[in-house]
DNA sequence: GTGGTCTAGACCACT
DNA sequence: GTGGTCTAGACCACC
């Protein structure tokens, strides 16, 4: 199975890290439920085209953190996790993003009702940019 | 003039860059206007306890995003800027501080309503968090 | 691979100015094509012998400068530019060049006449120059 | 006498080599004439809202090279200069300056025809762009 | 291996 | 005094 996975060399952050959020994400949110299994180091690292020290991290990490778990010549799969605590995950990655965008904010002395509407605007951006995005079909490629 | 810096060790985000922001925060939000002399490099070095390359680091990225000006010999000044330019940049740096948290939640699977009623919370939490600080009168440990 | 860089000690132009234009002039002229692998900033020190900072802020320069693009881990390449706008660059690079020395020309009086007679003069002896140093073999000392 | 001097702090050029050049200009130019007075270093750097210190250092080292005369007293003089090294000067400082554009140009890997042309181009610009500015009147302050 | 950050000095150029 | 350049190391993160 293909992951919708995608990596940016651009970007500042580090590559075993963009995978390894994104997995995180996949995961909590349901996307990936328990059991699935995941694609090698190998797969994964050729898919990316990027070395499998860097899958292989990014593995690494999620396993340590109990998200997925693998088993010696059977390969990766997602683990069995709680619902409650995928639903405390998720807020809890949500209102730490929100919390570093206000603190941003506030550092440039925005008030707080500055803020609420720039966030509405920011929301409506973001949906209006992913419906005309879907609606063109793909763009990429 | 003592600028009002702070920078952590501990965080993993490189100390020219804490520098650099949080003066890109001052500029931007007005509290140090154009011509506002700036410490220099020497004595800001001294006044966090880190190397001179480092707060020079700082002023040269932020001089290489006009927004400051250094001159040999005479120091390093806050550049004069466009008022409507500030006000755009802090309204940029406020909503795209806004979409990338929006984005992350939506990847965990958020709808626009969770996000709304995340947002308020993580808007209280800061605001609470900040009063009761300076309440406390110590806002440090 | 060797790159054909030369930094002059004596010059007061700061060393890692000298690489800069230089690498510059490489990329802009197509010697150096996109996607090439510059030598890392370590290499690239002890062949000049010269500190890695010097390179490395070189190599910065013109990744802020968009002609190249460096890759945490992996290494420094040339960016990928539209090969018009290397062209445009190139001849912008000339064009300020000749302008430059027209002003000067024209502050201490110089007609146009005796402009391009001079500009002759110096294009002659220029290339003279250049053919004699690489038909003597030695162009050193 | 007012001097028609401009210097720039935005210039990467030290600023008492911009008064020194423009001033050699001047003279060798014959728009000096000799004999004539200059004013003095504290109201050259009252004009030109610099330190003292840096219009007497481009005063020294033009002193230095015979073109002007200091006399204890009485003020700084335009030094008698025979007719013939004054075109020589200037000859030598337009080739030199031709010999850099030319040399810029070639490490970009342009052929001599270009170069022809792309001078005759910043002639052409060069000399519009003065008219221009003639004609609209005062297009400073 | 690569680049990224940082230190603690140094010397020079400019005002 | 200021900033500008540079050295010769160091340690870390990434691939």
């Amino acid at each position: 199975m293909k992951l919708p996975i995608r990596v940016s060399e651009e970007s500042r952050e580090p590559l075993y890290h963009q995978i390894e959020t994104q997995l995180q994400s996949l995961i909590v949110s349901g996307k990936l439920p328990p059991g699935t299994p995941l694609p090698s180091i190998r797969a994964l690292a050729s898919e990316l085209s990027c070395s499998v020290i860097t899958t292989r991290k990014a593995y690494q990490n999620l396993e340590g953190r109990a998200l997925i778990k693998t088993i010696q010549g059977k390969g990766t799969f997602v683990k069995e996790v709680e619902k409650q605590r995928k639903e405390d995950t998720k807020q809890q990655l949500i209102v730490s993003a929100f919390l570093k965008a206000v603190e941003q904010a506030d550092q440039v002395g925005s008030t707080q009702a500055e803020m609420k509407s720039l966030f509405n605007q920011a929301l409506l951006q973001y949906f209006d940019n992913k419906i005309n995005k879907s609606k063109g079909g793909k763009e990429d490629e």
